[in-house]
RNA sequence: GCCUUGGUAGCUCAGUCGGUAGAGCAGUAGACUGAAAAUCUACGUGUCGGUGGUUCGAUUCCGCCCCAAGGCA
């Protein structure tokens, strides 16, 4: 069967991905879909930054807006949500574009992991937490995930409970350790193209303190009460988005909104790191220089030779596999 | 003009009863397999405002100067 092709923008969020791919829409039969672990939620729109009603008439949109701010999501859903479309997009002679930041959402889609094989459970979860909340509780999970899972132990550090209590939680639903699923599952399906958008790191800087207060201009704050007046409580996992956690304090009047703002600022900032080191490690990608002019034109062509070649994959008579 | 209190890491400050100094934040690097905009790890040399003096030795004590904030005139 052959692969269909799939191109993705990735980069440090406010670093230019959204506008060049509407770009490379404008020159190549593209579908859009989102790979950002925010933009999935409904009514999270400023805040997220999201392609709006003039983007998404342009371009056909997907995985916007797909779950309710009140419930939660996770990668594996995401993926699970994402090939049938990817797929769907490909079987109509179409590219489909993944635009994102979310570096675990893509990994997820080119290497078909496994994910530990089950959901997580919030009972499970709520008893290991108790427990990590005793005195050096930490390091009592750790042990006990030493005793199931020598090799996920070795690998976690105790203070990174997220990890260990999961670690924990998937030995104790399938009695098998988590690191023995690390394997990738093989071939995906998919032949990816990617393509990453850097810029100096000041500049970036620059540009995400620019935004904040351009999404502060727009209504970020009715934004974040209009939901929480609709029942998004702080611990929903859409509240753990930039932008929207740091003005809960400010609508209880225990902070200043200025003091929110330079939050928010910063925390993207520190946002914006985790996932350059996060692309950094990805390999083959085409990275371009968002400071320079060319840097869209170049996109193009390399998208555009993506394209082709996938094209010319798929019209031989005989596929010859590989 | 006088008095007081400050001037120590990019920022906020601690400290050295005289042996050239350390926290938080920022920043940098990294990890990441069903919460990932989450979670976690590592990294701290700077004319201790300037200049004279005392001293074996001063950022620390003393004098003078500069700057800032407050007070008195």
């Amino acid at each position: 069967m052959t692969q269909t092709p799939v191109l993705a923008v990735l980069g440090p969020t406010a670093a230019g991905k959204s506008a060049l791919s509407m770009a490379l829409a404008k020159a190549l039969p593209v579908e859009i879909v989102c790979m950002d672990s925010m933009q999935i939620y409904q009514g999270m729109d400023i805040g997220t930054a999201k392609p709006g009603p003039e983007e998404r008439l342009q371009v056909a949109h997907h995985m916007l807006d797909v779950v309710g701010p009140k419930e939660s999501f996770s990668v594996s859903q995401y993926a699970d949500m994402a090939r049938p479309i990817l797929e769907d997009i490909g079987s109509r002679g179409k590219l489909p574009l993944l635009v994102g930041g979310t570096g675990l959402y893509l990994k997820a889609l080119t290497q078909g992991l496994p994910l530990g094989g089950v959901a997580g459970s919030q009972e499970v979860r709520d008893r290991l937490h108790a427990i990590a909340r005793q005195e050096g509780g930490p390091l009592i999970l750790h042990a006990m995930l030493r005793e199931a899972d020598p090799a996920s132990a070795q690998k976690l550090h105790p203070n990174d409970l997220r990890r260990v209590i999961r670690a924990l939680e998937v030995y104790e639903a399938t009695g098998k350790p988590i690191s023995r699923q690390d394997e990738p599952a093989g071939e995906s399906g998919f032949r990816f193209g990617l393509l990453g958008t850097a810029m100096r790191r000041e500049v970036l800087y620059e540009r995400i303190n620019r935004r904040v207060e351009e999404m502060a201009a727009q209504g970020l704050e009715e934004e974040v009460r209009g939901l929480l007046a609709r029942g998004v409580t702080r611990d929903c996992q859409s509240m753990q988005g930039i932008g929207y956690k740091e003005w809960i304090p400010v609508l209880e009047g225990a902070a200043a909104r200025a003091d929110a703002l330079e939050r928010i600022k910063r925390n993207t900032r520190h946002y914006a790191k985790r996932q350059l080191t996060w692309f950094k490690a990805v390999q083959d990608v085409h990275w371009l220089d968002m400071e320079q002019p060319q840097a869209a034109a170049r996109a193009l062509e390399f998208a555009g030779e993506f394209w082709v070649a996938a094209q010319g994959e798929a019209a031989p008579p005989q596929g010859k596999g590989t």
